[in-house]
DNA sequence: CTGTTAGCGCCTTCAA
DNA sequence: TTGAAGGCGCTAACAG
């Protein structure tokens, strides 16, 4: 069928180990006979066979990037900066890097992880928050356990730690976004303005990322004593959970939030939401109540996507470095980086004051 | 190292050839031994050795799927369309479909494919347009051709057709954009609206997307009789050429082409940008120039990706369906989809008349 | 520096 | 319905 390997050989009249040597270049060659090979190869249009490769040699050069909605550029911005970080590897370390989208399913999350396990991955790069039912954080967690014994390098991009395994070492190596000081920032900025009235639009409640940036946010209303802004978990309906909408991280679901919650507390002065894709549905509902952004109302963001910038007006958000940290993961994965100390690195969150915060109307 | 068919085998007393046929599924095998070895892999955790298999079996479940930039959303639906169409493939043909971003450039595609190819991929699906040059796009073709040989599908998702090849087989299966048709039809309703200085502000001279969509542009001028709306492969400087102005297909270029237009023409009374994000930047740079859109200027744009709905004004621009001709190039490209007659279809653009466009302040 | 020789883990005839 | 055995194409000792 294809050309092989011992093809080669014969044309260029040596031994199918020479060939795999000058292909591999990890062992001395003679020039002359390396040069002979290297045209049969040419001549032949040889090309490697992987799988057999990848059994041989007990390695693969398959490196998987999961992503959890890959038309986002959240993600996207990141699985192209691990991308590019690991095509940065010419010549013989060739990897072949490559995402995954697992639409925020656990299930697929699963399916992708056993997939890369199956492939014997060199290295598997997880972005953004986590699921967080505590069976499927332990078949996740068990499962980046099992790939790492592999010897399948794992770098968490976004995503809170691991719990730490039984046997000392740190399970895998991590770059955490700081979600809740980010928030918390971004909360505070607000309140320094003088907004009392926040409305908080989020995502859906069972993942990390949504539950850390509240929690931020909560903290900052709780430290400056707005009233009924109680621990979150507490029961009944605080002042602080009556004005949060749980929904998607995406436009349609921010617009639709954000009326229900106009809907509820009309006397409203900012919105705060989980990710500037929401911010934008929140901007959109708000102009559409006939409704100023910021004379009227205040909207902060988080994240600041390209597109926060551009906005009319352009969003308060804060700024996460997702590129750098994309790139790191990718230098990590590649173990061209010397893991954080503890394996644990909190890549810090800015806030960026824009256009779309300013004090409210009326001094509540 | 890691447990291995063998080791199943031994666990459940069987052959190693029993435990392969339960596992593939593709043989009759008692029901009681089939239980016996399902215990046992998931008493082992066993998980397939992908590289063995795929050797072995010389096919592996690999789908590459190939964009030219996956923080653009136009190729993050598309290939999340492709990768869920897929993923759908549940139990024995599990398939790992794949992302893969070029960065538009043309040496890691040819890259990305020969890497794919060395993986002996079941399928691989190119999004999106490619780069001009006859070498490049002849090498490309070639390794196209190929990877068909080697017996992996192939199908082109929003890219033209590959020239036939000498031996009468439609080389590969291609759903194509109609970028020039719909790039007319744009026009048109601003021809229509009574614009004639209409600026145009695009990507990479070298890329089939830029110049399809721009020869429908001036498809439309000419038909129109705009006054030096000649072939735009006339030399010199037309009025066409002189209010064409090539960048990238970014908002940043979007804005500083814009400014470059209103220098080059300050009547301009719109401007029609290469796609949606470039129109983005189109509007902010008229914004920030002090003009109203479209009182003043009207604007357009190319994709109907989702937030173009959501700027203010919404813009009018031209809807591709990229998530259902994602879906259909993952159908075909894991045969679940008959190829369209001759192996090429065309998918068609939908006008879409939104807020950004109106007729010029002064009839020109 | 180069050739020889075992496997890597699995699939797949061929027998039983 | 099940087992035995050869080989997929390549790499990695081990000799020479």
């Amino acid at each position: 069928m294809a050309v092989t390997l011992a093809d080669v050989a014969a044309h260029a009249q040596v031994s199918s180990a020479t060939v795999s040597r000058v292909l591999s270049g990890n062992y001395p060659v003679s020039e002359a006979t390396r040069a002979r090979v290297l045209r049969a190869v040419g001549e032949l249009d040889y090309v490697v066979n992987g799988p057999a490769s990848a059994l041989a040699a007990a390695t693969s050069d398959l490196v998987g990037i999961l992503v959890n909605d890959i038309a986002d550029p959240f993600f996207g911005i990141m699985a192209g900066a691990v991308q590019s970080e690991i095509a940065e590897l010419h010549g013989t370390g060739a990897k072949l890097a490559v995402v995954c989208n697992t639409g925020g399913s656990p299930e697929r999350e699963l399916t992708y992880l056993t997939l890369l396990q199956r492939q014997r991955a060199a290295a598997v790069v997880v972005t953004g928050g986590a699921a967080e039912g505590a069976d499927h954080a332990a078949a996740v967690a068990a499962k980046l356990g099992r790939l790492t014994d592999a010897g399948t390098r794992v770098v968490l991009c976004g995503r809170p730690p691991l719990p730490p395994r039984g046997d000392g070492e740190p399970a895998v190596t991590t770059l955490a976004f700081d979600n809740r000081g980010g928030a918390r920032r971004l909360t505070e900025h607000l309140l320094t303005l003088g907004h009392r009235r926040i409305g908080y639009v989020t995502g859906p409640p069972d993942r990390t990322t949504t539950r850390h940036r509240l929690e931020g946010h909560r903290a900052a209303l709780a430290a400056a004593g707005v009233p009924g802004a109680g621990a979150p978990a507490a029961a009944g309906t605080s002042a602080a959970e009556r004005l949060t909408v749980h929904g998607r991280f995406d436009r349609a679901s921010g617009y639709d939030a954000t009326l229900e919650l106009l809907r509820r507390e009309p006397e409203l002065t900012a919105v705060v939401a989980a990710n500037d894709t929401i911010a934008l549905g929140a901007c959109a509902a708000l102009r559409d109540q006939g409704l100023r952004i910021p004379a009227d109302v205040s909207v902060a963001g988080f994240d600041d996507l390209p597109f926060s910038a551009d906005a009319v007006p352009a969003l308060t958000t804060v700024r996460l470095p997702l590129h750098e940290a994309g790139a790191r993961a990718g230098r990590l994965a590649t173990n061209r980086e010397p893991a954080p100390p503890g394996g644990v690195a909190t890549i810090r969150a800015e806030l960026m004051v824009r256009a779309s915060t300013a004090p409210p109307r009326d001094r509540g």
